[in-house]
DNA sequence: TAAAGTAGTTACCTTTTAGTAACTTCATAA
DNA sequence: TTATGAAGTTACTAAAAGGTAACTACTTTA
């Protein structure tokens, strides 16, 4: 599962619940991954400098501007895929 | 530049020709993406039997269907550009 | 006779990406 | 006093992806 899919679909969410959630990827490259998005302004890292700490990731406006057009590649897939030809999602 | 986009602006090419348009990848590259895009039915591929050999490519029915998805992706990454943020595109 | 052309293929090497496991800080709980 | 917890960081190893350069076949051109 993808992590702005996850993010769209639950709102903002803790790291550990991400973790828990996102397949297929380390914990390491998932904070990779997350530090990217954020870069580039399609997530919002909020710390709450606690002992442990909390941190929580949620999608900016410009990353829900984002769900749409993927939606429609997912849609896109799945119609694909229930003709039983691999989705190009896949690549 | 984009090997789906280059087909979806120019339509069927030959190799020769595709290889010079795409940009940042090798040929040997090329041809293995091409190979895929093939397998999973988004891209033709027509051999004509001459010396020196003549290949095209082209978008498949469902090579054209994800126009419109990438187009309107293309366009938000470009709508973010122009506010100067790197677009998500990159990734 | 040699070179050119196309569209690759292949072996080897380089670069990039990812995974693993140990580690970090420090308040709180046991 | 020790263990726990969260959210990473880091060094090292492994895997994946990509690039390079030599090569292929055979007709046509020079």
């Amino acid at each position: 599962m993808y992590i702005l899919w996850i993010l769209d679909t639950n709102g903002a969410m803790r790291f550990g619940e991400l973790r828990r959630q996102v397949d297929g990827i380390s914990p390491k490259v998932l904070t990779q991954r997350l530090r990217m998005l954020e870069e580039i302004g399609i997530v919002y890292r909020h710390y709450k400098p606690t002992v442990p700490p909390q941190v929580s990731y949620e999608l900016t406006e410009r990353g829900k501007e984002l769900s749409k057009p993927l939606y429609n590649l997912c849609d896109l897939a799945s119609r694909w895929y229930s003709d039983e030809i691999p989705p190009a999602s896949q690549y």
